[in-house]
DNA sequence: TTGAAAGCGCTAACAG
DNA sequence: CTGTTAGCGCTTTCAA
């Protein structure tokens, strides 16, 4: 089939040591005219090196493996994925990522990725959630990426939600707005640390954070882009109602897609009338809403990055959560 | 590290061989007593196959190498990715994803792809595209999705752009309108295409081909998401011209988007007024916008399911080209 | 039914 | 500086 190093050292009458070593520069130095010789024998010959086949000496391939609960798939999280990829090919290894789609358990595709025996494996969920790793396996991940073990076994890297949902809601306050809303998303444990940090903001401001209107965005006690919005519904009691909100935290940016529409019907003006910002920065929305959307960017990126740098770094990460901080992306609606 | 075969078999004081059968099911049948007391064994001492070295033997790895000029990264033509996933992994193998990204060439990357001994490789673009495939690779790739070999020596599977572009503008006729104008993706393959079939129908219709608006979404050559969009201006200058459309075709999902909302500047009404269509069904914008959107779906997936089959086969597809149909949405639009 | 041995392509250890 | 050899874990062939 392919041209191996025997086949080459054959046909350049030396050994295949020698062939390893000049294709893959191994320490030792040899006549630079030997060298050039090999490797014009192994363009001509079509060499492609065998990871396989070099893996069973050094015991991996050079893999980093990702397993993902359905990222992949997910628009905007491939964020992370890039992050990953870009510090994981510094190194010269490449990233295997393998979605957890159906009805496979962890354990399974845990498996599954170990048979291709890859240097480190990172665990990332779609979004911000805790994940019950099986105990077994607690040591076969090196770090989780937007989620976090159940049990804290394993480094995990995960949005600074709260201080994400703290620092946009002064954002607003600073811009004057005193009566703001926020329609989050429910049952989500990112719904959940964003609504604290935005009492905790309301609180500090003197503002009276117990009358604070928080208010789901759809019925379902869990969000999800298919249950059934109440975005409308809100937004019109809101602006009929006895407390009109100079301002309204949207959970994302496709629920602020709807406050937008909502709004329009309403006949109120973003952002003179109500202030709009939000979470994610899904590009394709935020910037192309009129008026372009205020909104706090999540971490994917970076965590990806960083993913790599604790994969790869020679001691293990102590165990623990690092919380990574949003980046808001200033635009128009505010 | 890990446990081996023969670390199982010594302590099952059995040969390697017997083991590998034991777990594999190799064909040899053997007592199922034996067999159940090794798997036990193997549980135990948490054996995990390895495909490196399984690799040696069978001369590959159990992959499907997909090459991407940035499609994992990109939000929406993940559908490729699931399409070919599911087919791949029912045949018991994994999806490779490797991309494109920077300033490595193609050549590059499907050396760096080979060097993992995939079963097959695809190689996908972002959108649809002719792509110059290096003469020396072109029978290292099996299939090409989304865009089509410059040279035509690769079997290719691609949208197709004419035929949807007919559809849709039948669609639009038959609800009645006659004056359709169409923001086309400038400088790209499928908007070429598309205005063709786009124009097809309006002769077949007996519609004024000749007179068709035909403008471009962007005032770059060639249409991207960061060029500076023209769609304000066109839809401003379509409603108050002396030719008002009481249609307007899109070239992408995020071009309507921005149709929406220049043309509630000008008051009018969707579909009322002017009806509205396009192409992608990028979900997360198509079903949000209001009126929902009435759009073209990309086979994404259907050909990321055709491509498995083609690599999979047992012999060598016929190389040319395949497209395949479009779907149309059905929305509120029109 | 099971065992022994060879060999896949590569690198590391040891000789020359 | 270069060659020889062993062995990684697995499957396959040949024997028992």
């Amino acid at each position: 089939m392919t041209a191996s190093l025997s086949d080459i050292a054959i046909r350049a009458g030396v050994s295949v040591k020698t062939v390893s070593g000049a294709l893959h520069g191994g320490s030792a130095r040899m006549s630079e005219e030997t060298r050039q010789r090999i490797k014009e024998i192994a363009e001509e010959l079509g060499y492609v090196t065998n990871f396989a086949a070099r893996s069973m000496r050094q015991g991996w391939m050079p893999l980093v493996g990702l397993v993902a609960d359905d990222l992949i798939t997910s628009p905007f999280a491939t964020e992370i994925i890039r992050g990953l990829d870009g510090a994981v090919r510094a190194a010269d290894m490449a990233v295997f990522a393998m979605t957890l789609g159906g009805h496979r358990s962890i354990a399974s595709i845990l498996d599954e990725m170990r048979r291709f025996r890859p240097r480190a494996i990172a665990y990332a969920a779609m979004y911000h959630k805790s994940v019950d790793l099986p105990p077994e396996f607690a040591d076969a991940v090196g770090v989780m990426i937007n989620c976090r073990d159940a049990n804290d076994r394993v480094t995990s890297l995960v949005p600074d939600e709260t201080g994400a949902a703290l620092e946009i809601t002064n954002y607003l306050i600073d811009a004057g707005r005193r009566n703001i809303a926020f329609i989050n998303l429910p049952g989500l444990l990112a719904g959940e640390l964003r609504e604290l940090g935005f009492r905790r903001a309301l609180d500090q401001a003197g503002i009276d954070g117990a009358g604070a209107i928080v208010l789901p965005a759809v019925s379902k006690a869990i969000y999800s882009d298919r249950a059934h919005s109440l975005v409308a519904t809100h937004v019109q009691a809101l602006m009929n109602g006895p407390r009109r909100p100079d301002a309204i935290l949207c959970g994302n940016d496709r629920v602020a897609m709807e406050v937008y529409a909502a709004l329009r019907r309403e006949g109120a003006a973003i952002p003179d009338d109500v202030a709009i910002a939000s979470f994610d920065n899904q590009v394709e929305i935020a910037s192309r809403l009129d008026p372009p959307l205020t909104t706090m960017a999540l971490p994917h990126r970076a965590m990806g990055r960083q993913a790599a740098q604790i994969l790869l770094a020679e001691d293990r990460a102590p165990v623990g959560v690092q919380k990574l901080p949003f980046q808001l992306v200033e635009r128009a609606s505010v």
